[in-house]
RNA sequence: GAGGGUGUAGCUCAGCUGGUAGAGCAGUGGACUGUGGAUCCACGGGUCGCGGGUUCGAGUCCCGUCACCCUCCCCA
């Protein structure tokens, strides 16, 4: 046993999940860059209250998930737990409203929650997200959800988009109430968690998944039938946007997310393999002016890469690997060639092991080489090179200056 | 924060009702010093997660602790 062990949650990624980790990392942020999203680098400490104003106090992960730690001054700082909320505090901060009408922002790094790790949950866990800043329609939106299926086409992920609406400051106190009595009235039939929700956070019943509470809210009145115009007409538009993006979703009346600073549109794309949640978002039209900007509504969504990298099957195959194999006394050809090699743009390992020429082909095929060049004191002495295609066995002689009859 | 499971060699695991550790793979070396991708042989390597207890004796039983996995809560 090692002496140290990483801490509790926080993990070495390495080997073939770090692979799939930049796959589905890459891939993302090329499909950003198509959308023209722009990058922000943003710190990984904030102060606390960013995140208490943004999240919300009574929420789970302001509540009890968080990294939090007084600095040498006595300041109360904390890891930040999602991105968003330190994405609308730099937008602010560095006063990027006013310099385009409209901003689209994406960041990457890692975030850390304090709770207990399980499938597909780390302390220390990496998200992708993008925002827009500035624009309340619904084609943000649409395009938003749009950018997400494509990630998860692109990806080869198969999950299911589930939207709804959540309403704003208009019309959702009212459909809060019409809940709350209606929950009153099957309080007896919800789990204890659903007792307490029932008056701090009615909404959040909604989704529990405790089976009596499913069955007991399955008449609950449906913040849609509550829409304000506004919100309506928002949904409505959005859903009709989608259809001609032909993007496929699921209404789900009854998502509702963690998170209090959200409005109008929540989405979700669920793994169909998993039943986790890989990737979701929302609009958050008073967040901005919240944390002290100016009124500007906003839109994003979050990425979970270590979720979708479990869910990868197979890489897009490496660039061949050249080998090279010297023998005997020819390292200063060898490295000619190899560095010959590598200006011609190849993968190339050279074998440091000396050894006889079976041993090294016994080393190549450890380093899953796919071509080998073999240089013993016969092809220095005739600067040539033998190249060997380690899948057929067949090889062949060629002059080393020209170089020119490589095989694929 | 609650519940369940696991923890023996680098990896995967065996070890019956307690008598001081084994296999396969990997690794290293070698019959073969210019031809590999499970030919053959040999070899190395383990405070049995950690700490304590019961016992003449514990990998094996008891308690604690840590870590991982799974479920709940919640979430990416």
């Amino acid at each position: 046993m090692a002496e140290f062990q990483s801490v509790r949650g926080f993990h070495d990624i390495l080997g073939e999940d770090l692979k799939k980790f930049r796959y589905v990392s890459d891939s993302i942020r090329n499909l950003l860059k198509l959308y023209n999203f722009e990058e922000i680098l943003l710190p990984v400490v904030e102060y606390l209250e960013v995140f208490q104003r943004s999240i919300g106090e009574i929420t789970d992960i302001v509540q009890k998930e968080m990294f939090v730690f007084q600095d040498r001054k006595g300041r109360w700082l904390a890891l930040r737990p999602e991105g968003t909320a330190g994405a609308v505090r730099a937008y602010i901060q560095n006063k990027l409203y006013a310099l385009k009408p409209y901003t689209k922002l994406f960041y990457e790094g890692p975030m850390f929650r304090y709770e207990r790790p399980q499938a597909g949950r780390y302390r220390q866990f990496h998200q992708i997200g993008a925002e827009v800043f500035g624009i309340q329609d619904p084609q943000v939106d649409a395009e938003m959800i749009d950018l997400v299926y494509q990630i998860l086409l692109k990806l080869g992920i198969p999950a299911t988009i589930e939207i709804n609406s959540i309403g704003c400051k208009v019309c959702r106190p009212a459909y809060r109430e019409a809940l709350s009595e209606y929950l009153e009235k099957v309080a007896g039939h919800l789990c204890h968690v659903c007792i307490d929700r029932k008056d701090k956070n009615p909404l959040r019943v909604l989704d529990c998944k405790v089976e009596t509470c499913k069955s007991a809210v399955k008449d609950a009145p449906k913040m849609v039938d509550y829409l304000c115009q506004e919100c309506r007409e928002h949904y409505d538009t959005l859903k009709s946007y989608l259809d001609k993006l032909s993007v496929p979703y699921r209404e789900n009346h009854h998502l509702v997310r963690g998170l209090d600073y959200y409005t109008k549109t929540v989405f979700e794309a669920v793994s169909d393999e998993l039943g986790i949640t890989l990737i979701a978002g929302g609009r958050y039209d008073y967040l901005v002016e919240e944390l002290g900007g100016p009124p500007t509504p906003a839109m994003g969504f979050a990425v979970g890469i270590e979720r979708l990298s479990m869910l990868i099957k197979d890489l897009p195959k490496e660039e061949p690997l050249y080998m090279v194999l010297p023998f005997g006394d020819v390292m200063d050809y060898a490295l000619e060639v190899v560095k010959k090699l590598r200006e011609m743009g190849k993968r190339v390992e050279l074998s440091y092991k000396k050894a006889g020429l079976k041993k090294q082909l016994e080393l190549a095929n450890k380093f899953k080489a796919d071509f080998v060049v073999i240089i013993g004191e016969d092809e220095k002495k005739e600067r040539r090179i033998t190249l060997k295609d380690m899948r057929t066995g067949k090889q062949e002689s060629i002059n080393f200056p020209e170089l020119v009859h490589e095989t694929v």
